[in-house]
DNA sequence: CTTTGACCTGTGAGTAGGTCACAGGTTTTA
DNA sequence: TAAAACCTGTGACCTACTCACAGGTCAAAG
């Protein structure tokens, strides 16, 4: 297979081949005719497994350290099990944090509703946003 | 006051007041003696007013936007509610997107309890990732 | 046989929002 | 007076690609 044929098999931008061939995920053979890459299932394989890894969470330097371990005939799957779960910790923190967010925004905007606009007169630049608590007190220092 | 009293006073990194310095969102004054640059409390303000908006959700480009707005002697509170829904919305729908993915990410947990690790074997990788199911149909192809 | 279009190549830049490193100048403290 | 702590600007680095560019290759159409 040539770079695009690959990338449609696997649903990628050609791009995103070469790059992956770059960091090392892919290993192509050459052509020496014209010097073009010749890619085999196994690199199907392994882009489609990069691919999924990465919508699971995973970091490309994780993906690699992955397959590499796979290449040197090693089980990759506890260290899989071990980061997918830090990873789905990861997620679920990264949710808390938003839902934190989303409620500090709901009250901002139902706090807003009452608030007259405003133009700024050099003490304030938007009520809207500097009378946003965030609960993350700022330290107060003279000039 | 210096960069790092400023930076300080912000709860901020130093490099952060000089890359926004660099950006334009505050406008120190320079020591022609030492080259020093000042920043006064409105800086500290701006500094301050940037940061809160950031965490809400403002790109940098928005804040320098009601910045200038500000300046300007516009209010920018009405682009400020406007922008502000949309990152509401934003943030609602970056929930919804990790929501679905720890979904995804748990039931493929339970899916893994049963299975064993196994060594790659030039067929497969890791079953635990290849055959996690993640909805995303990919075609097929022959070499 | 030539042209056209689609593909290939590598390299480099761009994305967002900073952070860090570097080399050299200044100020403050001991 | 010397070290520590600060200042300066510039440029590289981070993620995970994506896009642009300039030039080479190839298959089909004319």
């Amino acid at each position: 297979m040539k770079v695009k044929e690959l990338a449609t098999a696997a649903g990628v931008n050609p791009d995103t081949v070469r790059f992956y061939t770059r960091e090392g995920l892919l290993n192509p053979t050459r052509n020496p005719e014209n010097n073009y890459q010749h890619y085999d299932t196994e690199d199907l394989r392994r882009l489609r497994f990069a691919r999924k890894a990465r919508q699971l969470g995973f970091s490309l330097p994780e993906v690699r350290q992955i397959l590499d371990q796979a290449d040197d005939h090693h089980s990759p799957c506890p260290m899989v099990r071990d980061v997918f779960q830090q990873r789905l910790e990861g997620v679920e923190q990264e949710i808390e944090e938003l839902q934190q967010l989303r409620k500090r925004m709901k009250s901002a905007l139902a706090a807003w509703q009452d608030m007259p606009d405003g133009t700024p007169d050099g003490q304030t630049i938007c009520r809207l946003i500097e009378h946003w608590d965030d609960n993350s007190p700022a330290k107060q220092v003279e000039e």
